[in-house]
DNA sequence: TATTATACTGTATATATATTCAGTATAATA
DNA sequence: TATTATACTGAATATATATACAGTATAATA
């Protein structure tokens, strides 16, 4: 990365503002609107200037296709692996996919947060799990797996139904999913006549106020 | 914010993904070729009806003047702000201080990760919050303010003994400290002859397992 | 039943925008 | 000394882009 000069500095610092402030880069007019400019060259050149030091890159043709270089400093100093991972709401009815019209939103979490690896946050619903500390609308952590032990939290599909429960399994035909909630009944499946998909494992857990 | 509709969310989540990788908003036509639309009016109408619903902002006249609203993360120049926090062990007795042997390790966090800004994490122990979903061993986030509201889950520190509990003020010289178990009993403290210093308010929680 | 919302295709166009070209001027290199 | 980088003005233009208009079709509401 080489040398930036002062009036460089100061545009490529108008262009940071403008995207704080708008959500989308500038075009060559918003600068020479904010540096004073009065011909769009004079932004221009400055912008091929800061994209040949490696501060910027141009998408050619495309307009405002400015994109800021370097802003993931952060991430590269600390050499923390930070991923995003989506948030996908519990449906009443439907599996948890990651289908996009399922996901609330994507949220960046360091991969080794929870200690063991998980794939997606699930937004729970309803109290079942009370009794557990997992409340309604909290976020919980899941592994895409199907090993888990008697006693391991999971997220099951039961005919289309997904549920957040504790999870046993007494004989080789039988599962026994138990809420942590007294107001709340075992749910019991014969796997021999009803269908059984087991989502995952939860990992861990995030509230967010 | 009204309801979204599958398709709606697709396009919504497309733009947030065209935003993540290039660094600013997609065209019309950039939409359609992400979704396959044949038409730019099917990008048009689609945008529309998401400036409707409020998720996001068109800017008249600009090109690429979508922007997302209600998320400052990921439109903010395209980097996420990590930050490491001190985990605090809540000890029986003693001011949760950031005094480096109170420090149980450092844990690195999106800043934004609660939508409130926050400084530490604490341990915490005790079931004393348990019917809040707050249970022993969990993190919670703590943001260091003295500006509470009746009502508040808050950091406290009475005779040295530190505590998590919902906050009440009745009175100008007493506060009440009320547990989520029936268990537990109600705290009153009289200002004007005990000591009471408030280290934080709950902003969050995580459970690592 | 009429109306509105959703979900598209297809065409057209004014204008927003990138980008090139022609200059001027100063300071720093080679 | 010639060359290159910086720092601009000013004008011109191809095209990228928003946006309106004309349709079609389905499902949900009033």
């Amino acid at each position: 990365m080489k040398d930036i000069t002062p009036q460089q500095n100061k545009v490529l610092n108008c262009i940071k503002v403008y995207i704080k402030g708008t959500g989308f880069p500038p075009t060559r007019s918003d600068i020479c609107k904010e540096m004073g400019f009065k011909s769009p060259n004079s932004a221009e050149t400055h912008l091929r200037a800061l994209e040949k030091k490696g501060f910027i890159s141009i998408a050619s043709g495309a307009s405002r296709g400015i994109t800021i270089i370097g802003e993931e400093s952060e991430q590269e100093s600390g050499s923390i692996e930070t991923d995003n991972y989506p948030i996908i709401g519990l449906v009443a009815a439907g599996s948890p996919t990651l289908a996009s019209e399922n996901i609330e939103k994507q949220v960046p979490c360091p991969s080794n947060f929870f200690g063991s690896p998980f794939d997606y946050f699930l937004r729970v619903k309803g109290l079942s799990m009370k009794d557990a500390g997992i409340m309604e609308d909290d976020l919980i952590a899941v592994q895409k797996t199907h090993d888990v032990k008697n006693g391991d939290i999971v997220v099951a599909r039961i005919d289309d139904e997904v549920t957040v429960k504790y999870f046993t399994k007494p004989s080789n035909d039988k599962i026994v999913l138990e809420p942590a909630n007294d107001d709340f009944s075992d749910i019991e499946v014969d796997l021999r006549s009803e269908e059984f998909f087991l989502e995952g494992k939860y990992i861990g857990l995030i509230r967010e106020n």
